[in-house]
DNA sequence: TCTTCGATTGTCT
DNA sequence: GACAATCGAAGAA
């Protein structure tokens, strides 16, 4: 198994833009020590502090300052009482950008993920931005590691790319009450795999 | 397959 | 005190 890692070069770009690129590669997580992995299908950008649906909208927080620290570090959120939400921060330091991970094509440690997800069906275990955090054993201690380091509990792994005609763009969801235009941005990235 | 609805707590105003 | 970048169970069709 290579232990290539994305280089922190392909984070220093538009949250858009490392989105799109985003589908195809391959998250890897430490589970138990061993590695459970996904291919990255479907991908949201969220662009500083002028977009009202990204957490930063109200400024620098707690919450939200790994945002505005430089890209390839995990930003990891609670929310609902309940869920985790993994994603890659993105672009220079000082500009809040990221890009939410929303589903995962699970590729290794499938045993491990069982345990995990039992009895939910397995077309069900990676296919929300809150089930692949649970499939991953992805939480708050994950918030604010080094994605360019292979020796990080979390990263990334460049995997196949994918094709254009195979790209669907579509408004991001979950944003309801967020003000146009940026509810209708097309910033969300979905990879027709099989 | 689709729709509705309850769960549950950190974070910010 | 309100709300949240959601999930999954349950019931209807």
């Amino acid at each position: 198994m290579s232990s290539k890692v994305l280089d922190r070069d392909f984070y220093l770009r538009s949250p858009q833009e490392v989105a799109r690129d985003l589908l195809g590669k391959i998250l890897v997580s430490q589970v138990h020590h061993r590695p459970v992995s996904g291919i990255i299908c479907e991908t949201e950008a969220y662009d500083g502090e002028v977009d009202q649906a990204c957490h930063a909208r109200t400024g620098k927080t707690r919450r939200n300052s790994v945002m505005y620290g430089m890209g390839g570090f995990a930003y990891v959120y609670f929310t609902y009482g309940m869920h985790w939400m993994f994603n890659c921060v993105v672009g220079e330091r000082n500009y809040p950008a990221a890009v939410l991970i929303r589903a995962i094509q699970p590729l290794e440690g499938l045993d491990i993920i069982y345990d995990i997800r039992s009895p939910i069906g397995e077309k069900h275990w990676c296919d929300g931005p809150a089930k692949l955090t649970k499939s991953l054993g992805i939480t708050a201690e994950h918030n604010g590691i080094d994605l360019c380091n292979p020796k990080s509990a979390v990263y990334l792994q460049p995997g196949s790319d994918i094709g254009e005609e195979k790209v669907i763009i579509t408004p991001r969801v979950g944003i309801d009450s967020t003000p146009e235009p940026w509810k209708s941005k097309p910033w969300r990235f979905l990879a027709d795999l099989c």
